[in-house]
Order: C-alpha cells, then sequence, then structure tokens
DNA sequence: TAGAAGGTACGATATTATTCGTACTTCAAA
DNA sequence: TTTGAAGTACGAATAATATCGTACCTTCTA
C-alpha cells in the first residue's frame, strides 16, 4: 500500500534518467555516447552509475543478454514533480509563484507557448470555481 | 568589467541565504536559531558554513563588533535565476516551458495568482509584439 | 577579579557522489 | 582454437559537503 517512494537522483543520476526517458531502454553504450557529447565521462563511469542506480531502483535492467538493456524505473512527470518541489523550497522559499514569474520573465516565450498556458490557466480556473464552495483566501 | 560570477550555492548555504535574504543581516546565533527550526544543527556547524561562504564571497561580515554580522553578497533574484537555469537544465531538459507547466499544474493556485501570471502573460506578448518584427518559430 | 557565558577559529571526521583502473568473462572471426 | 574486442563487476581514489569537538578569546557580573 505504500506509495513507491522515490528516492531523490543525483545530477548525475538525472543526467542519466533524461536519456532513457528521451530514448528509451538503453544500453550502456548508448547511455555513455549520450553523455560523452554533453562532456567528457569514462565507459566505466557510466557503467557504475548504472549499477548504482539500480541499487536504488532509479533503473531497471535486462541482463539476459550479454549487453545488459537498462530502462528508467521512475516515471518522468512524477521525479520532476519531486524535484520541483524540493527545488521550490530550497531556492524560491516555498513559493512556486516566484518561481513561475521568474521562469517565465527571465527567457523568450514564443507566442504559442504563452497561449498554452493561458489554456493550462483557464483549465485551473474552472476547475477551482468546481470544486472550492467559497474562495478561500490564503491563511 | 566581467559581471560577477556568482558560485553555484549548495543545499546548506542556499538554506543560510534564504535566512539572510528574509532578514536581512544576522549574527551567528540568529541564522542557526532559524535553521534550528528546521533541521538539527549545532551552533559551530552555522559558523563553519558561514566562515566558508564568506570565502566564496556568499556572503560578506562586519566584524569589528565582537558579535560578527553577516549579509548577503549576492542578490536573491539574480542567485534563484542562475539556479533555475541550471535546473530547467538538469530536471527538465532544457524545457522551461514543461516545468511552468509542472509548477502550475500539480498545485493549488489561488485565484489572485492566477490574475498575477495573466497580467504577466500580458506584458510578454505585448513585448514580443513591440520587439520581434515577424514571428520567431523556434529553431 | 574569578569564572561563566557566549563568541570565533579551525582541524578532524563522516558522508556522499563521482570517477576510473583492473580483473575477469564472453563472443566472434581469422 | 587463439586472440582481441566488447562486455560486466567491483574496489579504491578523489573531491565536495556537512558536521562537530576543542582550543582559545572577550566580556560581563557576582
Amino acid at each position: 500500500m505504500t506509495k513507491k517512494m522515490i528516492p531523490k537522483p543525483t545530477e548525475s543520476e538525472l543526467e542519466i534518467l533524461q536519456v532513457l526517458w528521451q530514448h528509451g531502454p538503453s544500453t550502456v553504450r548508448f547511455v555513455n555516447d549520450e553523455l560523452s557529447q554533453r562532456r567528457d565521462i569514462g565507459y566505466t563511469t557510466t557503467l557504475k552509475l548504472l549499477q548504482l542506480m539500480l541499487e536504488k531502483v532509479l533503473v531497471l535492467r535486462e541482463d539476459d543478454t550479454r549487453t545488459h538493456v537498462y530502462r528508467a524505473a521512475v516515471r518522468e512527470e512524477e521525479t520532476q514533480g519531486l524535484l520541483l518541489d524540493k527545488f521550490v523550497d530550497a531556492a524560491f522559499g516555498g513559493s512556486a509563484m516566484k518561481l513561475v514569474m521568474q521562469a517565465l520573465g527571465n527567457r523568450r516565450t514564443s507566442r504559442e507557448e504563452l497561449a498554452q498556458i493561458r489554456r493550462l490557466l483557464n483549465d485551473i480556473e474552472i476547475q477551482n470555481d468546481t470544486n472550492s464552495p467559497a474562495n478561500d483566501p490564503a491563511q
């Protein structure tokens, strides 16, 4: 019954998860090639990282084949949500609002993206109206 | 001329910066009391952290008085911006958009906050129209 | 003026994350 | 059937953080 608790991935682990999320199940060689495009990293380093991630159950692997295949064991959105929560606390004193304003304020945002956000805002507003009987001034 | 390069603060350092940003220049004692409310931490640990932060010039201090007073040497928004960039890369593969959607999607957002975002979106749109001659499909 | 209270300095230790070398294994091709 | 290319396993070195003990200094007050 206990909802699967995701251990917070480290920077390097996250880098690897990105590869797996983006490309699906992959060999060590493939993951390493991807990482190598971004920075200097040895093959056995990648291998070791994946092995550690396996212990933490951040990834799963198929080892029937000689060349093992790893795949993410944690979902992208869920993991990002977890990290986002911690990040909002750590860097923005818990204010998701300040974070959103920063994120939108300090970078180019295309017309299409703006529209996308507006749609989301509408959805949220409708949901607010539907669910909460009165409005609830923050306490 | 080189714009001051902010070293990326660690988790603990950020915790301390939050205190200094929120309360202004503070003594070690005060910072430690604040941190203690959130977690177990010894006085000398806080002291040491502040001393290390002084070396990295994340904080400045007045030591004319016997009891030193520390204050943030980096601005809140600037630091948050820096961290946000890195975080977007690390956790969201560089897509600030995905981050914003997550941040808005998975938490209660009050009517007032929604309005605030809408205002920001309007500002951005106006600025887009003013500055860019045609629209620039992301490349 | 002795000594307790409350400061600072700083070395030592523990912990975590990252990195890589080396040994061993398996497979396929010459 | 040898050999070398491509794998995996895993211990150990390194680096960065975080934590704390202890020594020492300053100030107040009984």
